[in-house]
DNA sequence: ACCCGTTACTGTATCGATCAAGTGCCCGAT
DNA sequence: ATCGGGCACTTGATCGATACAGTAACGGGT
């Protein structure tokens, strides 16, 4: 050895090579093509390889030569948690794991929670083909480490970088909209929204029209966008429209919301909610107040989430393929990781009529 | 370059060294070792790299120098799908994430389905520093491949390999013998054991008890042999009790296996049930044929997934610590990448008695 | 003036594998 | 007898970075 002595001598490709009397090459060969060697000679290589104890080619020294590590990283900004709890992200992680797994490829979960350092993760170093950014606020510092590194990345809703990366999405602002219209052609005129998140710093409350509009979650701003095109259609006046912010997207930040707004405002009869999630939460919201649904609320979500479907009463909601989300997602990473082109691709929405939203009632019309 | 042309000459630590004048050594200190440079000097490389487009030291280089990958990987045999869907699972991996971010290592999912080929996922050559086993079938031909390539390896549950691996467990013998113990206390004797899987392959069906201790899934014989503790020292008679295999460890699975069970041997009074997850279909089995529970049939799980406590009725079961078994087999890990030494830790488990359980009633007794 | 420790850097020796091109040989076709 | 071509293998170059030993310059203490 050289400088650096004291190991116990490593069994490499050359040792075994050496030992059989052929070229490092063959050896390789032996692993990566064996194909091209006669069977008596592989099965000699194959068995001195054995008597050394060679463990196979090794990962970095593969690495090095050809460029490819055999992982793609799938930046979060939640805590992990969120991964394996939040449903919006498991059936996304499906479509993902669906697809690497096809491509023999291993799916390297890269954690970067709030407050955390991104230069203590694993982040600026680890072992990638390509990032796939998953609905990351723009101003999150971790995005900047990614980009930096000049890997393909393919970026998941958020944030929208341009051309420099892949991206899929949906067209937030036309579903938002769509869901608005199913509300306003039930006759609702009261009508809340409730977001989970606007930006980075997440303190829930009341929200004016403006700092949506400045919220630095882009899907934020979009639906605030199509909510506004359906409601000044038929309008309605947007300054006294109630806008909350949850502080989460998860049932227990809909339903403190939900109780928030419905006190303060009980005259609302309907609740446009970010996620499916939230309009859980603000289901349970109006029930603890004594509301029937959907008689007395109704109340319309997004994404279509499974529980949506099963909820009582079941919710309408505006469907996302979040499965095929993951899945297109890792498909157009592993094609910008083969030939370097970006692409953009925008899912089909869909609102789902279901029993959460009902028409208004007389009783709920003003006087 | 050299023999393979074509590309833009890459930019390297000797790029950069080159433009400033310094060695390649001290380009590759201002990434690793800043406080070992002047600020002057520092901020010249570092204004030097962002000229040139240097992205910062390669991974690849880095891993075929110091022998580190900064990543772990986690070997399921499972679908992917299992590991955001199944409880035990999700709460494993809860664990686990939290001990690698806080050792700022990524975590490299490697989901191996059933009918794929070792060969053709990502597991041989992947970069990681250790592998974490999670309840593998010791005929798994994974498990070869990866323990052949001699690193680190961290087993949770399944196999038992003895000193060559750390090992994450708990006493399944006598979890298994609690739970039957508590049965018997109450005043029952016809006891049915529903299983999920004994092995890989997986028909669902009545079992022989000889059957059952073949079984190649470690976890099912131990726990097997503390059902069998308990009964025979109670004089149940072994050979007639009902044995039961779901096929899979699914709510889905134990009710269908429960509807069988409870058809087929409508005598049985109590079931001690694999899983929590097993146990909630055979409660539903048992509400579906009529059963009041508990007082017409007790049930009892194991591991006491959240979903336990909140079920109706709430589970009795034996809880075992299933995000710390995660937490502890990634420090494990950590462990012998650092120092090479396995360990073997059993963690405690506890009886956990809730509404699903009840004395037998005097219309069960036999007459 | 001398000793000795520290700081800030340089130079060299690898790490292990793969690729592109080349070599020798055998075989059938001309 | 010669040529072309394919097979089976070898040679030489290269990927990018870090560990470690070494050294010049500096400075405080006596």
């Amino acid at each position: 050895m050289g400088h650096d002595d004291g190991v116990v001598a490593r069994v490499t490709l050359q040792t075994v090579a050496d030992r059989v009397g052929v070229s490092r090459t063959t050896v390789s060969n032996v692993y990566n093509r064996p194909d091209q060697l006669g069977d008596e000679l592989r099965n000699r290589i194959l068995g001195a390889a054995q008597e050394l104890g060679y463990r196979g080619p090794d990962a970095a020294g593969r690495m090095l030569r050809t460029g490819r590590m055999g992982a793609i990283g799938l930046l979060f900004t939640e805590d992990l948690r969120f991964v394996f709890t939040d449903p919006d992200t498991t059936q996304f992680m499906l479509g993902v794991a669906e697809t690497s797994a096809l491509a023999g490829t291993g799916l390297t979960l890269l954690p970067v929670p709030l407050g955390t350092e991104v230069s203590e993760t694993a982040v600026p170093y680890v072992a990638v083909d390509g990032y796939l950014v998953f609905s990351v606020p723009i101003d999150h510092p971790a995005l900047e480490t990614v980009l930096r590194r000049g890997k393909p990345v393919v970026v998941v809703d958020e944030p929208d970088l341009g051309d420099a990366t892949s991206f899929v999405g949906i067209d937030d602002r036309a579903g938002a909209k769509m869901a608005a219209e199913h509300l306003l052609g039930l006759g609702h005129r009261k009508i809340g929204i409730l977001f989970g998140r606007l930006s980075l710093d997440k303190t829930p409350g009341q929200r004016s029209r403006a700092e949506v509009h400045r919220a630095s979650i882009r899907v934020a701003r979009d639906r605030m966008q199509g909510f506004e095109d359906a409601l000044i259609e038929h309008d309605i006046d947007m300054e006294h429209v109630v806008i909350w912010e949850g502080g989460g997207n998860d049932p227990d930040s809909g339903r403190h919301a939900g109780l928030d707004m419905l006190e303060r405002h009980p005259e609302l009869t309907a609740l446009l909610c970010f996620s499916d999630q939230l309009a859980i939460g603000a289901a349970q919201a109006g029930l603890r107040l004594g509301r029937q649904l959907p008689n007395e609320l109704s109340i319309v979500g997004f994404d279509d989430i499974p529980r949506a479907a099963t909820w009582d009463p079941p919710l309408t909601t505006v469907r996302q393929p979040l499965v095929d989300k993951g899945r297109v997602a890792a498909e157009l990473l592993m094609e910008q990781i083969k030939d370097g082109g970006t692409r953009r691709i925008e899912l089909p929405i869909e609102l789902v009529v279901r029993a959460s939203t009902a028409q208004l009632s007389d009783g709920q019309r003003p006087s």
